[in-house]
DNA sequence: TCCGAGCTCCTACTCAGGTACGAGGCGGCG
DNA sequence: CGCCGCCTCGTACCTGAGTAGGAGCTCGGA
């Protein structure tokens, strides 16, 4: 069972490349090419593809857009997305279109023949550098903040907490507590230490996924 | 320069096997074993390696712990995990342990080797399958937050917005937009003269009140 | 075609926030 | 009594945040 590929892309010469490098594997055949998002979705329809290679970057219709819109087609294609830079927002987007793949194109080509093979067979497949962002991305969102120092802190400095929760300076906390703003600073520090963050922001973020404030 | 591997499983010809693997490879040397967590860690201080291949079933101390502590020494080595089933919680616990990458046993050879040199060089890689499953999870939960209300401000600066609210500094709001601080600066400038603020603090507290993010 | 809005980026500056370290007073508890 | 946790305050220092002011880009509407 051979891989059929559609390849999109607005650039002749990146088309040409691509069907010269698939050319090559017995298992891959190109079936066709489309030189914008409009062209790849009626393509996509008509020749029955199992991979699309898709630009982001094209006219009419961009390979997002393209990639959605194929994707709500009944039994759609594995959509790999290709793009220049790695260091690209639409890494995000084009997962949530829900792209089964991102590959560079200086990728070297037995990494881009790996990554057709394997979206074909239904995985995954993400660049080394993409991968690496992702992974950030998700474990930075994925961190359950839990409020386990919480019961640590002292009176008081559940009172600073609070009322830096309100969107209070030091000085402003100083003065709504009669003490210096020296000490204040002491109690932030102590809240931040014992609940584990880097400044008063994540602080008031904390304070409101916790519920130890009120949103209303 | 060689890539230093060591090698940490708690069974013998899991060990053996890697062993005789990687030592066809010019390139990585395997430069010592460890059956256990305990013995990972103080094999990783001792022979510095590069590259630690580790279990996560493991007696005495498992994986994870391990990988957490090998993480918090200084200058660690990369990572990469190993299992047997890609269906496994673990997954999500050992990337959040910092774990440069993830394969499967049974993943081909020439995939753990490209996956010990990718590692090795400071991006992360995921097995086919293990990526899918993160996407998936990353997809469900990475839902761009709803606008209603605060109109004044332009798409950008509502994107910005949220990301404040989420406890980033300006630094790692310009890393998830692909923009420079310097322009996080003036979005950040904007929001506050538009939303008569005076800080991001306040803007978080705002931005929670109005409901523009959920506490949950 | 010109204009403005929006996004991007820069330098240069000020200041609030945070850390490190030290220190004194208070009250409870073994 | 002596120790210890808590609260208080101070000085010194460093960095991130925010402001000011200017500039170039693209795109769509007048």
């Amino acid at each position: 069972m051979t891989i059929k590929v559609l390849v999109a892309d607005d650039q002749s010469m990146v088309r040409a490349g691509f069907r010269m490098l698939l050319a090559q594997e017995p298992d891959i055949e190109v079936v066709g090419e489309a030189s914008n998002g409009l062209e790849a979705i009626d393509k996509a329809t008509r020749l029955g593809p199992s991979v699309i290679l898709m630009d982001i970057r094209m006219p009419e219709l961009d390979g997002l857009e393209a990639t959605r819109r194929i994707l709500a087609l009944d039994d759609p294609p594995r959509i790999l997305v290709l793009t220049t830079f790695d260091l690209d927002e639409y890494v995000y987007e084009a997962l949530q279109a829900g792209a089964s793949g991102f590959v560079l194109k200086d990728d070297p080509p037995e990494q881009l023949l790996a990554a057709i093979r394997t979206v074909a067979s239904g995985e995954a497949l993400l660049s080394p550098s993409v991968t690496k962002r992702v992974i950030r991305e998700f474990t930075r969102i994925r961190r359950p903040t839990s409020p386990e120092g919480l019961d640590e802190l002292t009176e008081r400095e559940r009172e600073v907490l609070a009322l830096i929760a309100d969107g209070r300076s030091n000085a402003e906390i100083a003065d709504a507590l009669f003490i210096s703003e020296t000490t204040v600073k002491t109690h932030v520090t102590h809240v931040l230490q014992k609940l584990d963050l880097r400044d008063r922001v994540q602080a008031v973020v904390l304070a409101y996924r916790s519920g130890l404030v009120e949103a209303d």
